[in-house]
DNA sequence: ATTGACAGGTAACAATTGTTACTAATTCTT
DNA sequence: AAGAATTAGTAACAATTGTTACCTGTCAAT
């Protein structure tokens, strides 16, 4: 079964005789809707390999403070869960399923025996670190440079492109959670939104129009 | 020369071996204050390894919009590069040395060679990689979750930390452009913070008492 | 000594964002 | 059906940040 799914979604980037280690040592797991896969000051020992879905990223500092950083999706793996192998340092980021999803997870004694052994590992993992850096230069240019009025239809657009909808299903509180601000700035400015023609709101909905 | 400089540096990091091949295939290099090493959109195909000295990295976008991101030190390395050996992609970010330095510069093909051969390399790669991660998502707080009083105190503080002097040498503008807001402002704060009895305000220079 | 460029202090005002308070509509619970 | 909780719209105001304008002092070059 593992292996279907590694063959499905992994084929091109594994060669075939780590696809068989995988198979072997991995584990398979569904997540629902919400789950939290990992949370702040967790001690990872598995490394996730993204099948299906997506999951949040966020970051939350001591203060309550919380702000979404990205999304994983298909093909992704989580970075920050390849540290603690080496020195035994605790996530720094939480991650929930934003939509049901499918994992495999890896020992995190493997990462380094496969660095050894599989080339297409090496490029995986070095592969997998400079799309995380990229996605965090990302968040960082859209903090810096950007008002909140922009911020707010980047995470809606973006959003639609994850979900695969343009309807979605959220309130108003939660955007503002997302985006570290409060529920009446962003429905100030999500009623902006509308009144440009780029979204329609309804009550737990809203419909993105333009993209 | 580089042999001496490495075994200063990296002794503890890098098996014998390993130095001895650094030694062979690196080239030593002397960087001048406010020297450009790396800009935006170049084709790196060298590793810098830090020996003395800080190189400012920052993010400046199509707009001119720019913004500090953190300072490389003795024993750091520039992960960005890390990327461009397998896929010829460009660098995001900029690098100034804020102080001389000294760097040695290893051919990226190495990077994946050594990581077959040395465990010290496999873990410096991946121990780098998640400093520089750590070192984002500190940005990302503070850009996130501080005014800009703070982000202008955690500026100068962390300046002194990398200059190793609480006498700073730079104008209000230059600080302005390294926080991405306007003269006047950083003005009006840093009198502030004088009132406050953090700091001491100079023509060019700032005396940071507190920190 | 005069000029011009640079550094920085400050006032006045504009724009953005955050906060509090109140309202109505909808949905859930009992 | 009644009451409670959730969601969202909006006004009024406060705080923060950005902008423009103007002034003074310093310093280097001629």
């Amino acid at each position: 079964m593992i292996r279907e799914k590694l063959n499905e979604f992994y084929k091109v980037v594994f060669e075939e005789e780590l696809i068989n280690e995988i198979a072997e040592v991995g584990t398979y797991k569904k997540i629902r809707e919400n789950e939290l896969l990992l949370d702040i000051g967790d001690n990872f020992n598995r490394i996730p390999l993204m099948l299906t879905g997506a999951i949040k990223i966020s970051r939350e500092t001591k203060n309550g403070d919380e702000i979404v950083l990205y999304f994983l999706e298909r093909g992704d793996t989580c970075t920050i869960t390849f540290g603690s192998g080496l020195n035994s340092s605790k996530s720094k980021v939480r991650g929930v399923a934003e939509k049901p999803s499918e994992v495999i997870f890896i020992p995190v004694e493997k990462l380094e025996e496969w660095m050894v052994k599989y080339a297409s590992w090496r490029s995986f993992v070095i592969e997998s670190y400079n799309i995380r850096l990229n996605e965090m230069l990302e968040s960082i240019d859209t903090l810096a440079f950007m008002k909140m009025d922009q911020r707010l239809y980047k995470y809606i657009t973006d959003k639609v492109k994850i979900m695969r909808s343009t309807t979605l299903n959220t309130t108003h509180q939660e955007i503002a959670i997302d985006l570290n601000t409060s529920r009446v700035v962003v429905s100030r400015l999500l009623k902006q939104l509308e009144n440009e023609g780029k979204i329609k709101l309804f009550r737990n909905r809203i419909e993105v129009l333009v993209f």
